[in-house]
DNA sequence: TTAGTATATGAACATATATTCATATACATG
DNA sequence: CATGTATATGAATATATGTTCATATACTAA
């Protein structure tokens, strides 16, 4: 009847030892943000076709074949995480990378998912 | 009026071949998915333990202060995408990384955030 | 200024997902 | 076998998130 798990396999004092040693909670919740930008199948074809080529709205949308309104607002999110750059020619708006650590991120998964299928 | 965009930065048959170089879209669904797993907090922090040490459901519970059901269901995510393994010893169950990747990806993505804040 | 084009954005809607609660399962022990 | 403990799981709920539609903004050119 004892709602407590007694299990205790590590003992009290190193538990609270080993919660130390976690990165603080902004660390974390600013790691999730990150990962969860990858966790969608449209910002990650937006983000690889970006990891190649400088590319407008326009023709990311043709590439990834979004909506026009989609892509702008996928690639809202990628500038708000600092995933991407911008300039402006005339009326068009060009993305490109802003950020290495993206591609080291992709072929770190890609390693994982051939691995282990 | 024309709803069809026509900057056509990019020629039409360039665009594409560079549509072809994007990985097949199973690919790029198992990397969403192993991102998705990535983008919750409360699984990063049961990552992050696990990285360090092997644990019993209990005590992943305690430390990262979730409900026994919540780690669970939890762990059976990290289970389904091979991150983890586990070993039962009585009646508890011990999980343990099962993927040298993980710290790779955390440590790229921690990398980014330093760098970008 | 007016019309046209490329991009951005707010609101609405549909779907996905994390947590909780209750309960089931698996193992140990008396 | 019956009881207790550790873990797993289904259903319900609340919240988050992606897309669409309509429209706004920013720029260009006549």
């Amino acid at each position: 009847m004892n709602k407590q798990c007694a299990c205790k396999s590590i003992p009290e004092d190193e538990l609270k030892r080993i919660k130390d040693e976690l990165p603080d909670s902004d660390t974390i919740e600013s790691l999730g943000e990150f990962f969860k930008v990858f966790g969608d199948p449209t910002r990650l074809k937006l983000l690889y076709f970006l990891s190649q080529y400088e590319l407008c709205v326009a023709d990311l949308a043709r590439l990834s074949e979004m909506e026009q309104s989609a892509v702008s607002h996928q690639l809202k999110i990628l500038r708000l995480h600092r995933l991407t750059k911008q300039r402006r020619d005339g009326t068009m708006i060009y993305y490109s990378l802003n950020d290495n650590h993206v591609r080291e991120v992709f072929d770190v998964a890609l390693e994982h998912i051939e691995e282990i299928g």
